[in-house]
RNA sequence: GGCGAGGUAGCUCAGUUGGUUAGAGCAUCGGAUUCAUAACCCGAAGGUCGGGAGUUCAAAUCUCCUCCUCGCUACCA
C-alpha cells in the first residue's frame, strides 16, 4: 500500500500490569437503581474494559452483599426467610448487570461456603496477631427468644420526631440516626417484649491505633492522586478521631465466629461477623473462586506489591474502603488499593433518588421499557450507558432528567455519531462500491494529515484520561473525533467531487482518486471509532465490528490511532444504524411514569403507616401501648400550663432552641429540640403544656427544667398541646 | 454548630503555578449545503465566574466575611 501517513503505534511501551478492579457488593434486599449503576459499577466496567483491551491482567469482581440485619428485615416485610431474600434478588440483580453490559470475571456472593470460611480466617488471622480487641458491654436482649437484639429488631418511639416505629438504628420518619439506648419505650420486634439489658462481649478492631499510618497513607502519599472529594471525607473522618469499631455482633443471620476463637462461650452461639467487616473479605472470596474457575492462582492479586488494587463506590462507601478495609488489609499482610474512585450522588429530576420513595428509576425498569428488540435492543443498553457517563458524579452531585437523556442519545449519539458513521458506509457503498478504497499519496492533502494527526492524538488523550479515571471527558473526546470525522468529510465533500468531475459522463480518475483518499481515512476512522467507544458502548462496538467484518480483536488498545485497520479492497457490509431518535412522547411516558410510581409510593407508605397505627391498637407485637402504669403513676407526673415569653436558638445546636416559659410562680429555663419546626419570633406568646416536675438536664450546656409536650401529626411536623382558650399560666392539667 | 465537597453561559462541565476581549459541547438563532436517521457544515448570540470586602499594576484563580446545595458529625427527655 503506497501510505505516505506514517503509520506511528501510539502506545510504543506495552504496559503490563496486573488489576484487581472491585465494584461495591450491592447489598441483596431488593432492586438497584441507575444512581447506583452511575456511581460504581459502569465506571468500573469501563475502566475494566480498556484495561482488557490493553490486554493487561486484570480481574473485575463483584457479587451480592447477602448478610447483615436488613435482609432478615425484609424478609419479614415480604412474609419469607432471608435465605429466601438472598436467592431472590441475587440472580435478577446479576442479570440486570449482564443486560446493561456490565461484565464482571465473577459474580459471586457472601453466602457461599468459601466466603464464609475466607472471612472467618481473615478474623482469626487479625484475632490471633492482637489486632483485635474484647470489650464486655451491655446490650439489649429479648429473654423469650433467649437472643440479643441487634438495632434493628428494636423498635419504639423516636426520641427526636415521636415516631413510634423508629428502629434502633435510624428513625425512617425524620431520618435520624439513632442508638437503641436512645429509643422511648423500646420493644424486640422478635416477641413484641421490652427487651432488657444484659452484657455480652465482642471483638473490636481498633482504628484509633491506626491514625498515624492512615494520616501518612492517605493524606500525604495519595492527596495528589485521589479525588478531592475523597481525599476530604477521609481527612474529616480522621480528624474526627476513630474509634475501635464492633466486629462482630449477636445476630443470627451472618457469619459464625469461628469456634476455635479464644475466648468464645456458650453465650456466643450467636455472635457473627459484622456485615461490615465480613462484606469487603467477599471481593477475596470472589477472587479465589474466579482463580478456582480459571485454574489461576488468586494470590497474586491480593499480595502481590505491583498489583493494582481499585475499589469503585459511591460517596456512601468510602469510609469503608478508604480506612476501615485498609486498615483490615494492611493487618493482614494484603496489599493496599491504588485508589479509590468514589463518585458523587446522581440525582433524579430535581429530587434525590430513593427507591423507597419511588422516586427512582430500577436498571430493571429501564431494562423492561427500552432494552428490548422492538425498542432498541442492546443498543439502548449503551445509550443508558453514555447518558450515565456523560453526567457521572465525578466531582460532585448530578442530575438525570429525561429530557437531557433524550438530547444526549438524539443530538450526540444519533446525530454525531451515529451519522458519521452511517454517511461513511452509504457514501462508501455509493461511491467505492462497497469495498475499502485505496489511499493515493500523490492526492494527500494538509486535511488528511490533519486528521490522521487528530485521529492519534485522540487515541492519546482518551487513554490517558482513562488512566486517570476521567471518564466523562475521556467519552467526550471521543465524541469529538467523531465530530472532526464529520468535519472532515464535509470540507472533502465527496459527494460534490461525484458530481462535479465528471467528463463525458464518466468520474475522472483523478475525482475517484479523491474520493477514495477521503473515505479511506474517513473509514479507518470508523475502525478507532469502535476502537474508542468500546469501553463506554461495548454492544455498539460491537455492531461497528459487524459492520466492517473484522474480529474483536481489532478491538485492542494497542491498534488505537493505527489508520490501516481496515484492508484496501476489502468488502463491508451495508450499514445498519446504531442508534435510533427517542421521541417526546417516549420521553412524557416516562416522566408520568416516574410521577405515578412516586405517587403510589407514598400512597402505599401511608397507607402502611396507617396500617401500623391500626396494629398498634390490637396487635401488641408491632408497637404496643406503654405498660399499665396505675393513677398514682400519673399523679407524679406534674403538667401545668405555661407561656413561652422568650425563645432563642441554642448556639451550636441545629435542633435547640432554648425557652423561657411563664408557669405563674416562676418563669423556667426550658431546652426543646423544634429549632427545625418553629422559628424562634413566632412562638412567643404561645401557651404550651409543661412537665415542670422532670429531673434537670444539661443540653449543649444549658440546663433546662422541664419538658414541653408536642403532638406529631402523620408528616412529622411538631405541634403544641396547649388549652382552647387561653387560662392562666401555672395551671393543672389532670 | 463543626468538618468535607461544590456553587462559572438555558443545560452538562473545562479553567493548570493570579495576566491580553472567561472556554467547550448540547440547546437557541442566522447562513450555507444535501452523502447521511428533515440529518450534516459554518457563524452568531448568550456569563457583573453565588454575594460582599481586601491584597495586587492585574483575581473565576490568593485572604477574610457571608449566602445556598450535598455528605459526614454533634445537639434531640
Amino acid at each position: 500500500m503506497d501510505n505516505q501517513i506514517p503509520d506511528i503505534n501510539t502506545t510504543p511501551t506495552k504496559k503490563i500490569g496486573r488489576y484487581l478492579i472491585t465494584a461495591a457488593l450491592p447489598y441483596a434486599n431488593g432492586l438497584k437503581h441507575i444512581g447506583h449503576l452511575a456511581g460504581a459499577y459502569l465506571p468500573a466496567d469501563i475502566y475494566v474494559r480498556y484495561l482488557k483491551a490493553q490486554k493487561r491482567d486484570v480481574v473485575f469482581v463483584c457479587g451480592s452483599d447477602e448478610h447483615g440485619t436488613a435482609i432478615p428485615i425484609q424478609a419479614m416485610k415480604e412474609g419469607t426467610t432471608a435465605q429466601a431474600i438472598i436467592d431472590k434478588y441475587h440472580p435478577i440483580v446479576a442479570q440486570n448487570f449482564a443486560d446493561l453490559g456490565i461484565e464482571f470475571d465473577i459474580y459471586h456472593r457472601t453466602s457461599s461456603p468459601l466466603h464464609h470460611e475466607t472471612a472467618q480466617a481473615f478474623f482469626t488471622e487479625l484475632n490471633n496477631k492482637g489486632h483485635l480487641e474484647v470489650k464486655t458491654t451491655e446490650q439489649y436482649f429479648d429473654e423469650s427468644k433467649a437472643t440479643f437484639l441487634a438495632d434493628r429488631y428494636i423498635k419504639g418511639t423516636c426520641p427526636v420526631c415521636g415516631n413510634a416505629d423508629a428502629y434502633g438504628d435510624q428513625c425512617e420518619k425524620c431520618g435520624s440516626t439513632l442508638s437503641p439506648d436512645m429509643l422511648i419505650n423500646p420493644v424486640s420486634t422478635l416477641s413484641g417484649n421490652a427487651p432488657i439489658k444484659k452484657e455480652t462481649q465482642h471483638w473490636y478492631l481498633p482504628l484509633n491505633r491506626h491514625e498515624a499510618f492512615l494520616r501518612e497513607w492517605i493524606l500525604t502519599q495519595h492527596k495528589q492522586d485521589w479525588r478531592t472529594s475523597v481525599v476530604g471525607q477521609c481527612k474529616s473522618w480522621i480528624d474526627g478521631g476513630l474509634q475501635p469499631r464492633a466486629v462482630t455482633r449477636d445476630l443470627d443471620w451472618g457469619i459464625k465466629l469461628p469456634d476455635s476463637t479464644p475466648g468464645i462461650n456458650a453465650n456466643d452461639q450467636q455472635k457473627v461477623l459484622y456485615v461490615w467487616f465480613d462484606a469487603p473479605i467477599g471481593y477475596i472470596s470472589a477472587t479465589k473462586q474466579w482463580a478456582a474457575d480459571h485454574q489461576k492462582d488468586w494470590k497474586p492479586y491480593w499480595y502481590a506489591p505491583d498489583t493494582k488494587l481499585v475499589h469503585f463506590v459511591g460517596k456512601d462507601n468510602i469510609v469503608f474502603h478508604c480506612i476501615i478495609f485498609p486498615v483490615m488489609l494492611q493487618l493482614h499482610g494484603n496489599i493496599l488499593p491504588e485508589n479509590v474512585p468514589a463518585n458523587e450522588f446522581m440525582n433524579l429530576e430535581g429530587d434525590k433518588m430513593s427507591t423507597s420513595k419511588g422516586w427512582s428509576i430500577e436498571m430493571e425498569d429501564y431494562i423492561n421499557d427500552w432494552v428490548k428488540p422492538e425498542n432498541g435492543g442492546e443498543s439502548m443498553a449503551d445509550v443508558l450507558r453514555y447518558y450515565l457517563t456523560q453526567i457521572a458524579p465525578e466531582t460532585k452531585d448530578s442530575e438525570f432528567t429525561w429530557k437531557g437523556f433524550q438530547e444526549a442519545n438524539n443530538s450526540e449519539l444519533v446525530n454525531i455519531f451515529g451519522n458519521y458513521i452511517n454517511r461513511t458506509f452509504v457514501l462508501m457503498h455509493k461511491l467505492c462500491k462497497g469495498k475499502v478504497p485505496p489511499l493515493h499519496a500523490t492526492l494527500v492533502d494538509a486535511t488528511d494529515h490533519q486528521l490522521v494527526a487528530e485521529i492519534k492524538a485522540a487515541a492519546i488523550k482518551i487513554e490517558s484520561l482513562l488512566e486517570a479515571y476521567k471518564f466523562r471527558e475521556a467519552l467526550f473526546e471521543v465524541i469529538d473525533i467523531a465530530r472532526k470525522g464529520n468535519k472532515y468529510m464535509q470540507d472533502k465533500q465527496p459527494w460534490m467531487v461525484a458530481k462535479n468531475a465528471v467528463i463525458d459522463g464518466q468520474l475522472t480518475p483523478e475525482g475517484q482518486q479523491q474520493i477514495d483518499n477521503c473515505l479511506h481515512l474517513c473509514l479507518q476512522l470508523a475502525a478507532n471509532l469502535a476502537i474508542f467507544i468500546h469501553p463506554f458502548l461495548p454492544f455498539t462496538a460491537g455492531k461497528l465490528c459487524k459492520m466492517m467484518k473484522v474480529v474483536p480483536k481489532m478491538l485492542e488498545w494497542e491498534n488505537a490511532g493505527r489508520i490501516d485497520l481496515l484492508k484496501v479492497g476489502y468488502s463491508l457490509r451495508e450499514p445498519q444504524l446504531l442508534f435510533r431518535k427517542i421521541e417526546n412522547e417516549e420521553i412524557n411516558y416516562q416522566l408520568e411514569k416516574l410521577k405515578a410510581k412516586a405517587q403510589s409510593a407514598t400512597t402505599t407508605i401511608m397507607e402502611s403507616t396507617q396500617e401500623a397505627a391500626q396494629a398498634t391498637q390490637d396487635e401488641v407485637a408491632i408497637a404496643p401501648v406503654s405498660p399499665e402504669i396505675v393513677f398514682d403513676d400519673f399523679a407524679k407526673i406534674d403538667l401545668r400550663i405555661g407561656t413561652i415569653v422568650a425563645a432563642q436558638k441554642v448556639p451550636k445546636a441545629d435542633k435547640l432552641l432554648q425557652l423561657s416559659v411563664d408557669l405563674g410562680f416562676e418563669t423556667r429555663t426550658i431546652v426543646s429540640g423544634i429549632a427545625q419546626h418553629f422559628a424562634p419570633e413566632a412562638i412567643i406568646g404561645k401557651q404550651v403544656t409543661v412537665v415542670v416536675n422532670l429531673a434537670p438536664r444539661k443540653m449543649r450546656g444549658i440546663e433546662s427544667n422541664g419538658m414541653i409536650l408536642m403532638a406529631e401529626d402523620s408528616e412529622g411536623k411538631l405541634h403544641f398541646v396547649h388549652p382552647s382558650t387561653a387560662i392562666n399560666n401555672g395551671a393543672g392539667v389532670k
